[in-house]
DNA sequence: CAAAATTAATCAATCGTTTAATTAATTAAC
DNA sequence: GTTAATTAATTAAACGATTGATTAATTTTG
């Protein structure tokens, strides 16, 4: 192993101990030293690798950003549906949510707050063009009366507010759901409830 | 004007003022010094009336939270069916988020977080129990076979994910929407397009 | 040996909070 | 009703603690 990959392992070790702290307690609440002491690396490695805080915070989220694809085989596939195409992108968003349940927490917290810095400009433009997919989708079924006239903006915030309000408020969900353990198998069962949950809705939301 | 209602005027506008702050930042990022600058008052005053910026915080919400009434007439109320009590509901709920922008702001990321304190252990149970009045309702009406046999603990997460996401993502969900500006109008009409959506939606879902 | 990585110690700035002094308002005494 | 005593409200200044960041020295690596 070389020293490079050894470097890069250490900063994605960092990186991955921010991000788990950040999104629990939020960026201001975490201290350099806090995360430091739980990464186990001196402070100052801080400022070596990332430059500042608030740079290591931005690489946390790009590095995510990055991994955001956008599903054009799914949106240009010719021989779906319009109520396929849109499930098969609920299934798509669920996964990432729970995929990133981390990453989500930052990002839809940060959304919340004043703008903060470029990033989430670039972060916003992200979601609103996912966003806007879904509508047009939506909008066109309208139009071509395969769906009925809902109403497409809400009807999407909906589409992505259920997941999060699942992935966001952990402790409040758990006590909703009744769970008692939060480990991998609940998890995926709580996926797939959830899969079920907002297909089913949507379906019969969009169905004539 | 007596001397004890100017102290309770000011010591209302503070909250106010960091209602408003907390709410746009988060508790961190909000200095006892902008703080005071912005209500225009004396640092030490925040000391002074409320003891410390964590007791202003929590008196913050503690005052939104003591305005939290359950619907027990609707509730109990033999005359109506499942489902017009849920629309009821629906309807006090989103009225709920847009009366208390600010506050649910500033609930929902805390709730996003580690436990912070005791107070939110409290506003825990009481939202809790809200949201048991609902489930127990889609239960109810399940068994009695006047409902869809739905997912009743993400029935809810819908219910409550949806204008959580409008009224906390301000400026993604003014994106979504193609809004221009946030007057009162807008709201207004926003408010009303939310009910239609949300009531529409659950209809849908629940009838057999 | 040279470059990269790591360390402990320290920097100035800002944090929430408190102090001690001053002013304003209320009550008590006459 | 005026004055004196008392309490409440307000201020500027300072407190120690913690913050993010940097330094200069040291160790590790290639």
């Amino acid at each position: 192993m070389s020293s490079t990959e050894i470097a890069y392992e250490k900063k994605e070790h960092i990186m991955d101990i921010a991000e788990k702290l950040f999104a629990e307690y939020g960026y201001e609440a975490v201290s350099t030293r806090k995360l430091a002491a739980d990464a186990q690396v001196n402070i100052a490695m801080i400022s070596y690798y990332f430059g500042s805080k608030e740079d290591l915070y931005l690489a946390v989220i790009e590095r995510r950003i990055l991994s955001l694809r956008t599903a054009t085989h799914i949106i240009d596939d010719k021989h779906m549906t319009h109520l396929d195409k849109l499930l098969h992108l609920v299934d798509m968003i669920i996964d990432r949510f729970f995929e990133n349940r981390l990453f989500h927490q930052i990002m839809y917290r940060e959304m919340g707050m004043s703008n903060r810095s470029k990033i989430f400009n670039f972060m916003m433009d992200k979601w609103l063009h996912n966003f806007n997919i879904l509508k047009h989708i939506i909008e066109d079924g309208i139009q071509k009366k395969v769906f009925k006239k809902v109403d497409a903006g809400f009807t999407i915030l909906t589409i992505i507010g259920t997941p999060r309000m699942y992935v966001q408020s952990d402790h409040m969900a758990q006590k909703i759901m009744n769970l008692k353990s939060l480990d991998e198998v609940y998890m995926l069962e709580m996926k797939n409830r959830l899969k079920n949950h907002l297909k089913d809705l949507i379906t019969n939301h969009l169905s004539k």
